[in-house]
This record gives C-alpha cells, sequence and structure tokens, in this order.
DNA sequence: TCTTGACCTGGAGTCCACTCCAGGGTTTAG
DNA sequence: CTAAACCCTGGAGTGGACTCCAGGTCAAGA
C-alpha cells in the first residue's frame, strides 16, 4: 500500500498560490491543523491536506474571514453530520459578498456621476462656478499629468 | 457682509458621517488642509469646508485611499485647470472597483458552488464519499446549531 | 570539507484607516 | 463657584492578515 506522493511548503505554496509564510501562519493559528513533519522536522503534506490547502486558499478568496476558515474545517473534521452547519457557514459568506457588492454599486454609481460632472464641465468649457475658462486652462485640463 | 455659518466638529461629524476622530485625523495626515480656528482653539468649519468634507466623505466611499482623497483636494486647489486630472484620478478609483467587484464576482460564483454541492448531498442523504448517511446524521444535517 | 539551498521556530514588523487616551483648556448652566 | 460639556494636542493602540527576520538545522553536491 504505497501512500500517495507528499510535497513541501515549497510545492504546496506553487499548488495553492499562498505564501510559504502564510502557510506556515494559518498552522501557527491554528487555521489548518497540525502538518506532518519529516525526520528533519520538515513540512510534508499529504494528499489530504494539499486538498485542505487548496478548499482553504479557494474560502479565502470568497473574502471569508480567518475565523470563519478555522470554524469550517473544525466541521470538516465532524463528517457529514455538519453539511447543515457547513452550508450556514458558507451563507454567512455569501452575505457577507452580498453587502460587499451593494457596497461597491452605490460607490460605482456615485463615481460614474462625479466623473460625468467633471467631463460635463470640461466638455461645456466652464469651471465649478459656472464661468466660462481660458483657452489656456482648457489646454490644462486635457493634459493628464 | 455677513459670513455663512461656521459649524462646531460636533456638528460636522454629524452631517458628513465622519468621527469627531476621524476628522481630526484627516487634517492631521494633510487630507483635509488645516481648518479655522475659534479664540478658544475650537476648530469651526466654514460652508467651504463642510462642503469639502462631505466630497471627500463621499470619495471615501468610494474606496479610494487617503492618498488618492489627499491628491485629489490638492487638485482642487489648482481650480479649472485641473479638471482633466481629476477625471484620471476619479477614472484610477472607478478601475480599483472594477477590480473589487471582479473579484467579487468570481468569489460569489465559488461560493454558490460550494453551498450548491453541499446541498446536494443534503438533499441525497450522502457523505462526502458518496455513501448513504444513517438516519441520526441526517437529523443532525438539517440542525444549524 | 565547504557551500548552497531549503526549511525550521518564535517573535517582531507592516499596512491602512482609524480609534482611544491622558492631560489640559474653555464655555455654559445652575 | 463648581460641575458638566465640549474641545484641544500628541501619542499610543487596534485589527486583520499577513510578511519579514535572526539564528539554527539538515541534506546534497563539488
Amino acid at each position: 500500500m504505497r501512500e500517495t506522493q507528499s510535497s513541501s511548503i515549497a510545492d504546496v505554496a506553487e499548488l495553492t498560490g499562498l505564501s510559504q509564510d502564510t502557510l506556515r501562519w494559518y498552522e501557527r493559528e491554528g487555521i489548518l491543523p497540525r502538518v506532518g513533519r519529516s525526520a528533519s522536522g520538515h513540512r510534508r503534506y499529504s494528499e489530504r491536506e494539499r486538498e485542505l490547502v487548496l478548499m482553504l486558499a479557494a474560502l479565502r478568496d470568497t473574502g471569508m474571514t480567518t475565523e470563519m476558515m478555522k470554524e469550517f474545517v473544525a466541521l470538516l473534521g465532524e463528517g457529514a453530520a455538519s453539511h447543515g452547519r457547513r452550508v450556514a457557514l458558507l451563507e454567512r459568506a455569501r452575505e457577507r459578498l452580498a453587502e460587499k457588492r451593494a457596497e461597491i454599486e452605490r460607490a460605482s454609481t456615485a463615481l460614474e456621476s462625479k466623473i460625468g460632472h467633471y467631463q460635463e464641465l470640461i466638455a461645456a468649457g466652464l469651471d465649478c462656478d459656472g464661468a466660462p475658462v481660458t483657452e489656456e486652462v482648457r489646454t490644462l485640463q486635457t493634459a493628464r499629468e
């Protein structure tokens, strides 16, 4: 029964896009359960551990906090019985995301209107008080640096 | 020539939604130019200054960094000639926003598929390895705490 | 043997945008 | 006259998620 190939921290960093430091930090913080070590004390990630790190990287990219990631990993340890709670946790992440999206949409609207405002002023050749600007200023307006 | 009513920091905090501490901090950091003081040394915001703070609050809400806000205020000081550069700055903010939006959309897709995955497993009564779960586990799965 | 390179640990530093605090002055109401 | 509000300043602390560092171990190659 040959065990699946284990990988070094460098491999896993490359695989997951997390830095080696981040990987070590996740372990120290208890987000990632302690990974196996080789005789010389180097981390050796098993297939299972690689998958777990990949999942954490994905969850992180959903904007989940490390605290939530920690909870999620704890639920993984409880097996199928925790499926409902996993969904609940993911739904919390979904809500956070929805809020962020709403903020972005609001910000976007505000920004577009500000951009539009200045573009109109430029096009109309007016300053902020509605007075016409000089030819010299018009030249400067379109120079962008 | 009666000058427009000036307001206290408390008023401006209330008006803009920024905290008094934030207002003072913006000034210290040079984001907001030094505000006038009363005889006793208290800040007194003029109409112009109130407007400026309102604009900064709006820009902040677009996710602009304080560094960019600083630049923007500097451009305001240059009058109409800086309109083009103002637009350029706002467009940088727009790009940042677009990136954030893209990230959120990616994250959202990933999250939905994870949620769907677990919901399917629950509905099908299977564990992560495709084996059927016991009745007891099914009960636990739907209990969400 | 010596060097190089990968890795280890615990701890400190970084970034951003605040937020809080100590110690002190002023203004207003009673 | 005193207490309560309100404000001032400079400096330190916060939180989240890393990132960097010093000092050390270990294995392989020239």
